[in-house]
DNA sequence: CGTGTTTGACCGGCGC
DNA sequence: GCGCCGGTCAAACACG
């Protein structure tokens, strides 16, 4: 179990620090992703490096209520004046970007096990070799839902080949469902694994065969209904 | 039959 | 204008 400060989270688009205080939390990652995810704040952000590192394994698991009372407490700091502040920083950022790169993009890096951590369906429709990259990038759209324009990045990270970088973009326009799409499981065997080390198809088997588990499963409901209640109000 | 992956083709943005 | 590159499409096929 690691301690990781706040303030790692916080970082800005430009790097700097904009929060004052500093709290200690002894927190699964797939959690926090989950939280990043769900504040518009934390999603403009494109530094993460910091998290590199801070999501060894950690087999010894916070407690759920522990964890909720932490990131509440994030989450309301982040909500002060200061947040706004920030946000017109990050509008004023935005207005200077790109077409594309306007999309609120989020980008983790998880270890092999995390790929799966989260419980939207995906469909993979399209991989394409990345210059510059020995790795080729998958590409995941949701298919929870007709109409829903989330999607994922996933590739293999260079400074650390074992762990893939995810990266979001767009939000899903439905709610997360309670268990991932009832084919989840379905697996091609055209390419028998050990005759077939393409990257796609690793990736592939560690979603699909990993069971759906982790901190974000074990919190109770009411965490997350009063959550969504907090973050959306 | 529904849902998934694979993969070559296509498209649009961007730099030169 | 041209070529490169990342992202998406869509047909073919696999699987339960």
């Amino acid at each position: 179990m690691e301690d990781w400060d706040l303030q790692a989270i916080v970082k800005g688009c430009n790097g700097s620090i904009t929060s004052s205080r500093t709290a200690t939390l002894m927190e699964d990652p797939n959690l926090v992703s989950f939280l990043i995810e769900k504040d518009e704040l934390l999603s403009s952000c494109s530094v993460y490096d910091e998290f590199e590192g801070l999501f060894g394994s950690s087999d010894d698991s916070a407690s759920a209520s522990a964890s909720a009372a932490a990131i509440s407490g994030l989450l309301r700091e982040l909500k002060e004046p200061e947040k706004l502040h920030r946000k017109s920083q990050i509008a004023a950022t935005k207005q200077k970007q790109s077409k594309k790169s306007r999309q609120n993009r989020v980008v983790k890096e998880v270890k092999a096990e995390g790929v799966c951590s989260d419980s939207w369906g995906w469909r993979k429709y399209g991989q394409k070799p990345i210059k510059g990259s020995p790795y080729p990038r998958s590409y995941y759209r949701c298919s929870s839902s007709k109409g829903c324009s989330a999607r994922k990045q996933v590739e293999r990270s260079l400074s650390d080949p074992g762990a893939f970088v995810i990266t979001y973009t767009a939000e899903h326009n439905h709610a997360e469902p309670t268990r991932r799409n009832a084919l989840a499981g379905t697996t091609r065997k055209k390419f028998p694994a050990p005759e077939n080390p393409r990257l796609d198809m690793s990736v592939a088997s560690v979603e699909e065969e990993q069971p759906m588990e982790g901190v974000i499963m074990d919190l109770p409901f009411e965490f997350f209904s009063g959550l969504e209640d907090f973050l959306f109000e």
